[in-house]
DNA sequence: CGTTTTTACTTTTAAAATGCAAGTAAAAAT
DNA sequence: ATTTTTACTTGCATTTTAAAAGTAAAAACG
């Protein structure tokens, strides 16, 4: 089991400690923007995780509280993940990705646009990402 | 030398592709708000990376254009470390990691202030922070 | 009801990245 | 002339990641 060791006090080494790594924010991406829900959905990403690495990342963000696992209604086999408050608490930094990313590589006009919008108009667009969540 | 592929055009995940791992945006912490500018001061951070990770992510970094290396003035053997534009870009995604980090982590009440600071007057530090890079 | 399919993993093994310690080479300082 | 500083490089062990195949329980199907 994967534990977390803080290399020091400073809050961004503390969040690389955590989220660090190739994975991790495509799944909360995934979690956020594109409304997928279970193991099934975040392995057909185009990305393609491999199977060991995406349950080894589930199990760890739930295990930092940042996703949580629940059963899927009327089906026993299915589960269903969903972003906790601290997960989507990294909207912010998800947002300036796409800003960063869309400013420095090549990207497809339809992200273009969201980029722009972001940059525009940055509050409104959280408000509203955050609004599909409320509980 | 290590190669960059785009695992997709998602900005998110093409940023994670140069990104996302636990030391590169720990250098650009280190450029950003520490003022640190030579390999030697680099490698006396806290966090403690490795001499060959260092020197292997910096030079990805330049190779990336988000640093560039200069001759020190009157002195052969040392190098100076700057971001570029495409570096100081970075800015509001460390800015959102401080905040991130430091509401989920335990960290120094200085921090703390720091963190306060951003949320409040987020765009007024990235102005007053950019102007120290200007040139 | 029996068989196939779906779903969510786990296991195995190879490849790559990271970490640690020691070594090097040129310039600067003494 | 010798020592120290600076910026790395090299070799090797450990850890992480990746790719592929396997498993087990529930659900869907005929």
């Amino acid at each position: 089991m994967r534990t977390v060791k803080r290399r020091s006090m400073c809050p961004i080494s503390s969040t690389l400690d955590i989220l660090g790594d190739k994975w991790s924010l495509l799944i909360i991406r995934d979690l956020m923007f594109i409304g997928k829900k279970t193991y099934g959905e975040f392995l057909k990403s185009e990305e393609s995780i491999a199977t060991n690495i995406l349950a080894e990342r589930l199990s760890f963000l739930e295990r930092e509280q940042i996703i949580e696992k629940t059963e899927f209604p009327d089906n026993k086999v299915k589960n269903l993940y969903r972003l906790t408050s601290k997960g989507l608490d990294l909207l912010p930094i998800l947002l300036d990705m796409i800003v960063w990313g869309d400013k420095y590589f090549k990207t497809p006009a339809k992200i273009k646009k969201i980029a722009e919008n972001i940059r525009n108009s940055r509050k409104e667009i959280m408000d509203k990402i955050l609004k599909k969540f409320d509980s």
